[in-house]
Parts: structure tokens; C-alpha cells; sequence
DNA sequence: TCTGGGGTCCTAGGACCC
DNA sequence: TCTGGGGTCCTAGGACCC
């Protein structure tokens, strides 16, 4: 038994929410973002006058069109989505702080302790709603249960500008009939062998003897056993005390599959500088290199290499990286390429024995300029006779773009 | 119209050491 | 002429999430 209140707010079509908010032509209008418009792209994130279209979120861009000719297409920008993110945020600061920061527009919030001087959990959630309506024009969708679990399934049953509470009492009949895959952490996958087992409510998965989940899904099973029955005992962690990050990387999806080494080696250069970037940006630096190609095919693979010192420099990321590149041998044409570091260690590390000092002084020199005229604008001189090469080849769009997060 | 980009956690197996 | 057991680090890949 969970005597918390907890909150999870989401709010509804984000940043597409924050596109309308912020260019009224757009409010009351199919819109489509994406992170680039390029034919590869998917959809981010849609309004709700498009998916009522039948778009979705991770749709394929041309498929959306399809669905709905007459939507309008966003190239998406990150910082503003961040700047509101925060906004948000700081508003739910208001009532506790004990908010857990689960995504750029998701935080949950542990009020059990502060409920009663707001008139109770309810009473926060309606404070919320409203402050985000009318100090951003946006909504957003409120779960209050005794779990984070619960909260999150209970923000899920009204959308747009829900508000829903899921009481401890509540849960058996919530659960009954709702179909396993909407649990929070069971996938396609595992719904799939759920159902191969002859599971697929949450009702039936409470049910099943813990032993039996456990034999075949290892540790999970006990997670899956306990969902089953609405039992989440995870804490809401803090944002002041969430961890450390464990991986920096960026991944790039070509606008036509390549052979051509130029192109590959090219992008794996680009693409170290970004990592790079960000690991000094953000004060860290990695022992650990992957590198990660998508074929043709789809098939992915990573290979990785882990150094004996840490590194944060967009070329010795790419010298690591295109070393494990020039050992593949595949015949197929490439699709994707990835560049990721991990292993991190944050503030104080040990530097490469042999890194001259003056090296440092340059990375922070190139690093303020580009903060100051934006990404790229100082780049080693062999990236310039690339973005050449891309035009002469076909290769339309912005290669040098930031790409964005969701 | 084929299928983005940024992450996290878990597992199984190998290498290596005592 | 057979073959332990614990521990740690590393790798590759899968599943999942927003």
C-alpha cells in the first residue's frame, strides 16, 4: 500500500503545441514537426488537427503527407522547445521540489508532503493546468496516482487537457481489461511473448505466478509481476540528484545510401567534431568510442573501443572512430552513421599524456567562436571541400545543421 | 511513403587475473 | 589429460522510451 501522491504532467503535442503558441497562422491547423523536413525524416511530434488525420509521432514524413496533404511542415528548433521546457518547469517547481525531470516535456512530482498547502493533490494538478494555459497558451495532460506508474497511465486516458486521478482503490478495475502494451516499459516485444504466453492484460499479467515471469524474462519478470498488480515502488528522483550522464552521441541518416569513402569518412568527422562539442560544452570527457553503422538493409551494428585516457576532442573521436570503420569490409551501402562516447567522466580528468597544453587553448578558442557565430563556422579545413563534394554529388539539404533533440 | 535522433538499462559471453 | 570459482572489465546487441 502507497500513501504518495504523485504527479506526472505531459503535456499534449509539445512542440507543435509551442509552434502554434508561437505563430498564430498555425493554431487550428494540421502541423507537422520534424527534426529536418529531408524525405527521410519522421515526424517529432503533431498537432492534434493531424492526428486526427491519422499521423502520428515517428510516422515517416512522406506517409504523413500523405495522410494529410494539407499539413504544414516545421523544421524543428530545440532551444525553443528548451526554453519552454524550463518555463514549465519552474512553474511545477511551485509546488514541490521533488520533481523528477523524466523528458523535455514530461516531469513527475512527489506532492505528498506539500499537497496540504495547496488544498490537496487535485488542487495542484488544476493550479498547473492552468498557470501553463494561461502563462504559455499550452495544455497538457495530468495523472495523480499513488506510483509513478500509475500516474503516467493515468495521464494517458485524457488527452488533450486531461486531468485523472487513479486511486490505490482504483487500480484493479484500471487494470482489468487494459491491454499489457500500455504499461510503461512493455514494448511490441515483450507484449509479443506476453501474448505468446496467453497475456495480455494487465489483469491477467498481475495474475501470473511471479516464477513464471521470472524463468522467462529474468530480472524483469519480478518488475513485469508487480506492474501487473499497479505496484511501482521507484522513487521520483530530484533533478538536483539525477546522475551523471552516461553517453554522449550524434547519428546521421544520409539522404542517399553511400558507398563512397569520402562521404562516410567525411561525416564521421562531422560528426566527432559535434560529440566533441558537447563533451567540452558540458564538461566531460570519454574513454570509450562507438561507432555505429546503418546499411542499406536496416541492419545496424556498433563496434566499440575503449582507451586507456579520456578524451574530448572532435579528432581523436574521429581517429578512433574511423579506425574501427576502415576494419569493416561490408560490401552494402550505408544508410546511417553514429558516432558515440561513453564511459564519462565528469570536471577533472586525465588528459592523454602527450596532448600538448596549447591544444587545449585552441579547442577553447574554436569553442567560443562557434558559440558566438554557431556550429561549424570554425571546422578543420578538410570538412569544407566535403560540403563541395555533397553538392556535386546530389546530396541536397543542410549537412551542417544542428541536429535537434526531442 | 518504407522506417529520425537522443538516450538508458540489461544480458551474455570472452579475456584476464588471482 | 582434466579442468574451479570469484571478480572485473570489456564488447555487441536487444529492448525500450520520448
Amino acid at each position: 500500500m502507497d500513501n504518495r501522491k504523485i504527479l506526472l504532467v505531459d503535456m499534449n503535442a509539445f512542440f507543435a503545441g509551442v509552434e502554434q503558441q508561437s505563430n498564430p497562422h498555425l493554431r487550428g491547423k494540421p502541423v507537422l514537426v520534424g527534426g529536418g523536413v529531408g524525405k527521410r525524416s519522421v515526424v517529432a511530434a503533431c498537432s492534434y488537427e493531424a492526428k486526427w488525420c491519422g499521423v502520428s509521432s515517428g510516422m515517416p514524413l512522406m506517409k504523413a503527407l500523405k495522410l494529410c496533404p494539407d499539413a504544414i511542415l516545421i523544421e524543428g528548433n530545440s532551444s525553443k522547445y528548451t526554453d519552454t521546457s524550463k518555463r514549465i518547469f519552474k512553474i511545477c517547481r511551485d509546488y514541490t521540489d521533488r520533481l523528477e525531470i523524466y523528458s523535455i516535456d514530461e516531469c513527475f512530482m512527489d506532492v505528498t508532503s506539500t499537497q496540504s498547502l495547496f488544498g490537496g493533490a487535485w488542487e495542484v494538478g488544476r493550479g498547473i493546468k492552468s498557470r501553463i494555459r494561461t502563462k504559455l497558451g499550452l495544455t497538457c495532460s495530468i495523472g495523480i496516482a499513488p506510483n509513478k506508474m500509475l500516474a503516467k497511465l493515468a495521464s494517458n486516458m485524457k488527452k488533450p487537457d486531461g486531468l485523472t486521478e487513479i486511486k490505490w482503490s482504483d487500480a484493479p478495475s484500471v487494470l482489468e481489461n487494459l491491454p499489457v502494451t500500455k504499461l510503461h516499459g512493455i514494448g511490441d516485444r515483450t507484449g509479443a511473448q506476453l501474448a505468446y504466453m496467453g497475456i495480455t492484460t494487465a489483469g491477467q499479467l498481475g495474475r501470473t505466478p511471479r516464477d513464471k515471469l521470472k524463468r522467462k524474462f529474468g530480472i524483469i519478470g519480478d518488475v513485469l509481476h508487480e506492474m501487473g498488480q499497479g505496484i511501482d515502488r521507484s522513487p521520483v528522483v530530484p533533478y538536483y540528484d539525477s546522475p551523471d550522464m552516461k553517453s554522449i552521441g550524434h547519428s546521421y541518416t544520409l539522404s542517399k545510401n553511400t558507398r563512397d569513402p569520402d562521404i562516410i569518412y567525411g561525416q564521421l568527422q562531422r560528426l566527432s567534431e559535434k560529440v566533441g562539442r558537447r563533451l567540452r560544452a558540458e564538461n566531460y570527457a570519454g574513454k570509450t568510442v562507438s561507432l555505429v553503422v546503418r546499411y542499406e538493409d536496416m541492419h545496424t551494428f556498433s563496434r566499440r573501443k575503449t582507451l586507456s585516457y579520456y578524451l574530448d576532442d572532435g579528432y581523436d573521436i574521429y581517429k578512433a572512430a574511423s579506425a574501427i570503420m576502415r576494419e569493416q569490409k561490408d560490401p552494402r551501402s550505408v544508410r546511417l552513421l553514429g558516432v558515440c562516447v561513453s564511459n564519462l567522466t565528469k570536471g577533472m580528468y586525465q588528459l592523454d599524456l602527450f596532448t600538448n597544453p596549447r591544444k587545449k587553448e585552441l579547442m577553447k578558442t574554436v569553442d567560443t567562436l562557434n558559440d558566438k557565430y554557431g556550429e561549424f563556422t570554425v571546422r578543420p579545413a578538410s570538412m569544407v571541400g566535403l560540403e563541395a563534394r555533397l553538392k556535386t554529388h546530389g546530396f541536397a539539404g543542410k549537412h551542417y545543421d544542428d541536429s535537434w533533440e526531442t
